[in-house]
RNA sequence: GCUGAAGUGGUGGAAUUGGUAGACACGCUGGACUUAAAAUCCAGUGAGCAGUAAUGUUCGUGCGGGUUCAAGUCCCGCCUUCAGUACCA
């Protein structure tokens, strides 16, 4: 034994996590090279919106994880690259510069100061050097340049790719649309090659918008007055805007949309390409909705209108009885009779006032109203009634449905309801309760051809006989809408766009970015424009080709901007592809950056992403590999929901006082309430109302403070308060100065403690937020425990994907194995490390940790392989173990968890290098392998003893030596076992 | 309603292919050190019953069944909680 270093040394760290953090900036130890012979990974998070709030301790969870294992692929030799930014165009930025006059800029600008400094202080491996903020002008140029290409492409259908505007117009030129298959409005008319060189310029620039992936349309949208602006369906819960709840309306607008259905069955394929959570991909499956089914066309009896109608369920076309339209349906007027024409009126106007919310919260009523109308069975030219009713939607389908009350419930009730008929189409199956909808097992009946036949070739005979007769089509349906673009905001990317003759037109990719104009206001102009209508240097020059002052538009070669600007996700949908060449100004990344990283190989974040930016992202993921600008389709391999982290609120009872209701009291004994203080009573003083109420009159009477007349002419409830967190401790005590300090309108109330002197508060699990004053800082954790104890105890939590509970009480367990750790090196504050070879003992301890730590890091179970760490230091020190051998690997393995203390004691061993550059170690079997084994005995299935047997034995032996064990024999009481099992290395059972 | 996830000590959680349920921690109890506290260390800690004790024994993974020598784990039927989604034809 020598040692190396004599200097006093306790675990301090603050010290350490200072210096490592210092020597990692400095040396830049996690700077990712674009070109290197090494394999390559990605480890990525999903980029913070950087909140006025700051981190707390639930924020964090994600990117330790991400890290762990981003410093773990850097020991297995990979070259990593793990880079961290910002997506920092948002909202509360916005409402902060209308309400202070702040530029959301300067706002956002100190957000990220506060977000790095506490990251920074969790000793993360980031490659700073390829930081990205969404709102840097820098970066929204390529965003913009994105829209451009999107702007520029239409959708093949026969390619099943995007391709370049350019293809279009030239079949358009040759032979019109009449052929072309492509993703596009649905009113698009049909024209020759003659009538489209015939079309002015504007007329062809209008039939395009109809092809574009990015296009202008008049949309009914979801428009939030208090906010201003127009919301996507994602930023909707429950009728309410997402951030605010306020609430939302229906309104048509001119707007930017993204083509994304026509990547529909793309984003659904794409789904078993990649390793995400089954319930992520379920819920973008659902999202996308597909449905497989039919178009079917009803001509209206007397009339030249025809109705088409999708269904799922062609095989049930000889059950249709009546037909039912949304009440928003554009023939509803032109088909009503005038006998009902009043009654269809009453119902369109009563439906359109409800508001979504009163439609969803009472869809058991069922409403309709007979619009007189007829249509025919394409089949049996049977007259159809045709009604309308609110449960169908305008929005999905055609917003008609053919009604089979036999095998749709809503149909039967509906049915049911307004007293029609019900004809059955099902062999042997009752439907005088309910219909039925089972597919499976179904024959149908009294349907003509398709009667005797099971519903799979029911469906297929149908859509055969629709489409030779020309009454339909087989056709897949999606849910998916196509994404509104625009938002009526200020602090978004602007549009590359200006406006010639009402027409949009791109600027020319040379002249980006288009940077945002200073505006006074950042509110909505008083006629309603989005508050870049309050800018005066936002027009386009198309000469100079720059942005200048409106009072120069002239409309010749001087046009007014696009106002809008463009919504949240636009600089989160690709910002993957730029942290892998994020200071490239020419391009959005190199063809070389792009070609080495292709792709995230892991992703972790939150899931409440699932369909918003998750979906997004992956269409111009899509859009961009079509295009050929990036190497694959799908941008993350693999994706991990990190759950949420919940905090402990505390609670304080406060006892209120008042007389009692409608008793005589006169008014002037008031005095008997307000003499009485605030009285706060300890949670273990009462278990029920009635109790707590007890206490305190009990109390008051005892301190004077009540007039013992008065004590039946007062009530006393009690009202739970929540208190910081901060000022109770592990064991639920209130800091009472402390809670006095910090409510001071209860400086002078009345702690009424336990008989030990101390007050109780109780605790609740609830989200993590300011107004429960239940937040927890990860800066005061990294100050007390250090950055090492934070990040091995945010881990320790639970499975990563889980939502768990914060206590903070609980970090003592892994601040006091840091020390332990410590202690292996240091003894008498003397670092003692001996150069011995190990026992096999020592050996068995480490190789253990090395299988163990390997596989849960595999499979991202980061909270058990921190137990196993502390197992085997628990084992190291019964075994007083300094052996060099061993406790170097063991640094290894616990670095990525606790970078920090394995740095300094690496360094301590003598290494010059950082300890991230070094191997991991590698597991060897040889040192597990055990001669003998303690079984456990069991009688009939319960364990009764354990009997050390050498592993070499054979079953007979084993059987052998068992039996003739005295506890064997007293627990058979003399009786011969019915069976004996054996399983060799893991249990022998005994059946009596 | 539908889809998904989950129910294990006082608490967070462990048990990777059916094989000793409760690892590792927190908390709690007792002890050592200390004038004291903190820190540290040691011991105990699922519940019940019997026993001075060592120990023995019964019950125990949301509930009810089943398969198996053996079930937290597999099958059937329920209950509860959380999350997402919603009249999708």
């Amino acid at each position: 034994m020598h040692p190396l270093n004599t200097k006093m040394m306790q675990y301090n760290h603050q010290e350490i996590e200072k210096k490592w953090q210092k020597f990692w900036a400095e040396n830049q130890t996690f700077k990712a090279s674009n070109s290197s012979h090494l394999p390559k990974y990605y480890v990525l998070d999903m980029f913070p919106y950087p909140s006025g709030a700051g981190l707390h301790v639930g924020h964090p969870l994600g990117y330790i994880a991400s890290d762990i294992y981003a410093r773990y692929k850097r020991h297995k030799g990979f070259n990593v690259l793990h880079p961290q930014g910002y997506d920092s165009f948002g909202l509360p930025a916005e409402q902060y510069a209308i309400q202070t006059g702040q530029h959301p800029s300067k706002t956002t600008e100190e957000n990220i100061k506060t977000y790095r400094r506490q990251l920074d202080k969790i000793g993360f491996s980031f490659d700073w050097d390829r930081e990205v903020q969404t709102s840097n002008p820098e970066y929204y140029k390529w965003t913009q340049w994105i829209f451009i290409q999107l702007f520029n492409s239409w959708y093949n259908k026969n390619t099943d790719k995007a391709e370049d505007i350019s293809t279009l117009i030239t079949i358009f030129e040759n032979e019109g649309n009449v052929n072309v298959n492509a993703v596009c409005d649905t009113e698009t008319p049909e024209f020759s090659c003659e009538d489209w060189k015939q079309f002015s310029e504007k007329e062809q620039q209008q039939i395009l918008l109809k092809y574009r992936l990015s296009y202008l349309s008049d949309t009914e949208v979801n428009w939030c007055p208090v906010l201003g602006t127009v919301l996507a369906n994602d930023e909707i819960v429950n009728g309410v805007s997402e951030r605010g709840g306020y609430p939302v309306i229906r309104k048509k607008m001119t707007q930017w949309s993204m083509r994304i259905s026509a990547y529909a069955q793309r984003l659904l394929d794409g789904l078993s390409t990649i390793d995400w959570p089954q319930p992520l991909k379920d819920s973008q499956a659902n999202w996308i909705g597909r449905s497989q089914g039919a178009m079917v066309e009803f001509k209206i009896q007397n009339s030249e209108f025809k109705i088409q109608v999708f269904t799922t369920r062609p095989d049930t076309i000889f059950g249709v009885s009546f037909m039912t339209l949304a009440p928003e349906h554009q023939l509803v007027l032109q088909i009503t009779t005038p006998e009902q024409k009043v009654a269809v009126e009453a119902y369109i106007e009563s439906t359109a006032k409800r508001s979504e919310r009163d439609r969803m919260a009472d869809i058991k009523t069922i409403s309709g109203v007979f619009t007189g109308a007829f249509a025919e069975h394409p089949f049996t030219k049977k007259p159809i009634p045709i009604w309308i009713g609110d449960y169908v939607l305008a929005g999905y389908g055609t917003g008609a449905v053919m009604a089979v009350p036999c095998g749709d419930q809503r149909d039967y009730d509906f049915a049911k309801h307004f007293g029609i008929e019900i004809p059955n189409i099902f062999e042997n199956e009752d439907i005088s309760e309910a219909a039925h909808a089972d597919k499976e097992g179904t024959v149908i009946a009294n349907s003509d051809f398709l009667s005797g036949l099971s519903y799979k070739k029911a469906l297929q005979k149908a859509i055969e006989a629709l489409e030779e007769k020309g009454y339909g089509y087989g056709k897949i349906n999606y849910r998916l809408r196509d994404a509104v673009f625009s938002r009526q905001r200020y602090w978004g990317e602007p549009f590359p766009v200006y406006y010639k003759d009402g027409m949009p037109q791109m600027i020319d990719k040379n002249h980006l970015p288009i940077v945002l104009p200073e505006v006074e206001k950042y509110l909505p102009t008083e006629d309603g424009k989005p508050p870049l209508g309050n800018a005066e240097v936002w027009a386009w020059d198309t000469k100079k080709s720059s942005v200048v002052s409106n009072l120069l538009i002239d409309n010749e070669t001087i046009f007014p901007l696009e106002l809008n600007t463009m919504p949240g996700w636009a600089g989160s949908s690709w910002y993957f592809n730029r942290y892998m060449d994020a200071k490239n100004a020419n391009e959005f990344a190199s063809k070389e950056a792009l070609n080495y990283w292709k792709e995230v190989d892991l992703y972790i974040g939150g899931s409440e992403h699932a369909t918003g930016h998750l979906l997004y992202a992956r269409f111009w993921q899509k859009f961009l590999f079509d295009k050929g600008f990036v190497p694959v389709d799908e941008f993350a391999k693999k994706l991990i929901n990190q759950g949420m982290i919940l905090g402990e609120s505390a609670f304080v009872f406060k006892a209120t006082t008042f007389v009692k209701n409608g008793c005589d009291i006169d008014k002037s004994n008031d005095h008997v309430i307000e003499k009485i203080p605030t009285v706060f009573v300890s949670r273990n003083l009462f278990t029920s109302d009635n109790e707590f109420e007890t206490v305190v009159k009990e109390y008051l009477l005892d301190k004077k403070l009540l007039n013992p007349n008065f004590v039946d002419l007062v009530l006393i409830t009690k009202t739970p308060l929540h208190s910081d967190v901060s000022l109770v401790n592990s064991s639920n005590e209130l800091d009472i100065e402390g809670f006095k300090n910090w409510r001071t309108e209860f400086k002078d109330s009345i702690f009424i403690t336990e008989e030990d002197g101390t007050f109780k508060a109780s605790r609740e699990v609830e989200k993590m937020s300011k107004s429960k004053y239940n937040v927890v800082n990860p800066d005061e954790i990294c100050e007390e425990y250090g950055a090492d104890a934070l990040r091995l105890f945010e881990m320790f939590l639970g499975p990563l994907e889980q939502t768990k509970p914060w206590k903070t009480s609980g970090i003592s367990g892994v601040y006091s194995f840091l020390k332990k750790l410590w202690k292996l090196f240091y003894k008498e504050d003397l670092l003692l490390i001996s150069d011995e070879n190990p026992t096999s003992e020592e050996f068995k301890t480490l190789h253990k940790i090395i299988k163990k730590a390997t596989e849960d890091i595999e499979n991202f179970s980061f909270n058990t392989s921190v137990a196993s760490f502390m197992i085997a230091v628990n084992e190291l020190t019964a075994l007083q173990c300094n052996k060099r051998l061993i406790l170097e690997p063991l640094l290894i393995l616990i670095s990525p968890y606790a970078p920090h203390i394995a740095e300094e004691l690496w360094r301590q061993l003598g290494h010059q290098n950082s300890i991230s550059t070094a191997e991991f170690p590698i597991f060897e079997e040889k040192y597990l392998i055990e001669s003998t084994k303690n079984y456990p005995i069991s009688f009939n299935g319960k364990m009764r003893f354990t009997l050390e047997l050498s592993l070499d034995l054979s079953l007979s032996e084993i059987e052998k030596a068992v039996l003739n064990h005295e506890k064997t024999m007293a627990q058979l009481q003399g009786k011969l076992p019915k069976k004996v099992i054996i399983v060799p290395g893991k249990i022998v059972n005994i059946v009596e």
